[in-house]
DNA sequence: TGTACATCAGTGAACGCGCGTTCACTGATGTAC
DNA sequence: TGTACATCAGTGAACGCGCGTTCACTGATGTAC
């Protein structure tokens, strides 16, 4: 019988430790099996303990959710905190390959924010929503500085509808006064970027594509032609 | 007491009906969530009789997951039966917009195709995977057709590198002698078409975005400029 | 420096629950005569 | 047309398991004097 340690003689901060396993769970067995319990037996303490400081699995949950949207926030804006402002092209291409580059190192954070969402868990919008927007400002950014100079193509996608501009002045208003035309070309290679990386990490792509990267710096060099 | 059901009475198919139980349930809950018992319970059998139809949980799985691909491969291919062979941007058309019907028509298949991995679950993949690839083929074959008769601007993206050819070429071999600009071709679409439809399945959108299908429509065109 | 005491992080037992799977069974059905 | 019987789809009880959460507790720690 060993004596009860000391308190936080293990783990000196223990909702950190909580969080971090909690990670390794997901990375080891998917969002959905996460569980106190064997959060708790892997650090060796008692799953009660955790409630000293979250209240219940779902808030946890929300934790957690919050550090991955924060953690890719953070990626995209380190990507371009040391390229010249007026670097377009090496703007957007390094917001692009850094969201690969966070998706594939962190897949358990990717698989929590877009992965199926954890059974019986309902994400609380007010907590979630602004974190999720956070990820996106810097790729906005860039579009906007480059429509203000005068080089996004404008041309090359079709004009604006009615019905478009009508879906994109909400987001305007709230999100910053962008213009529309940037707010839907950011949506747009937005979507494309992702697409790759989802199919990626997804294991979708044909078996023989050993280096989904070779295809992701094309189609990121395919989307700087088009639109720059 | 009523008296036991003659047997097949209120299930005159029952091994269906146990998908279908299944399916209603993954739409309602998550795929993570699917549980022998609780189908059973509102089919108000007992869940051993399940064990009639089907081993086990997981070749109950991957039989819905076989059917699902089976579905968005049939989906593909009804697309474009009744177009001409020549309308090329017709049918490429039709290939993505029948993409994002059958996702937001079945959500509960894209999310078990696509989604999360269901907990403790493991694809047989000798089953799985020629499946999967029945789904690609139509968008492929019009991609071929259109670069057999000399319309696809191969020059909009990059020239094949060695490196790329490598990658596709045991596919080619494997997946009945497209051209590898083809191959690359359906990928790089596939992607683009996949990235907007699962973010806009995926609740990650915008919430000003009312009408996903407009900004998919105007993808669509933006495809077919870009490369045909 | 030593002692009394309040704090509160972590414990261990218990709750009610749902799960996949097994097993011996039963009784309606279909078939052979 | 009627009877005996084999089949086998579905039952109900039971197994061992892991889960989230509650509760009264304990005992190491830090503080006040």
């Amino acid at each position: 019988m060993s004596p009860r340690p000391r308190r936080s003689e293990r783990h000196p901060d223990l909702p950190t430790a909580i969080k971090d396993t909690a990670w390794k769970q997901i990375a080891r067995l998917g969002a959905p099996t996460l569980s106190l319990r064997a959060i708790a037996r892997e650090l060796t303490i008692t799953a009660p303990s955790i409630y000293n400081y979250y209240p219940n699995r779902d808030e946890l949950v929300t934790a957690l959710i919050v550090d991955a949207y924060n953690s890719l926030a953070d990626a995209q804006v380190a990507a371009v905190e040391n390229l010249a402002a007026d670097d377009f092209s090496g703007r957007l291409s390094a917001l692009g390959h850094a969201y690969r580059q966070w998706t594939v190192s962190y897949p358990q954070r990717y698989q929590l924010i877009f992965g199926t969402p954890i059974p019986n868990y309902h994400a609380p919008e007010d907590v979630t929503v602004p974190a999720a927007a956070r990820a996106l400002v810097p790729l906005t950014d860039v579009i906007q500085a480059i429509h203000s100079a005068g080089y996004l193509r404008t041309e090359r996608f079709a004009p604006m509808t009615p019905r478009l501009e009508s879906m994109l002045k909400p987001w305007q208003e709230h999100g910053g006064g962008y213009d529309l035309e940037v707010l839907y070309l950011a949506l747009i290679i937005w979507s494309r970027v992702h697409g790759l990386v989802t199919l990626e990490i997804g294991n979708q792509l044909p078996a023989s594509i050993v280096d989904p990267a070779e295809l992701f710096h094309r189609e990121i060099n395919n989307i700087l032609n088009q639109y720059l």
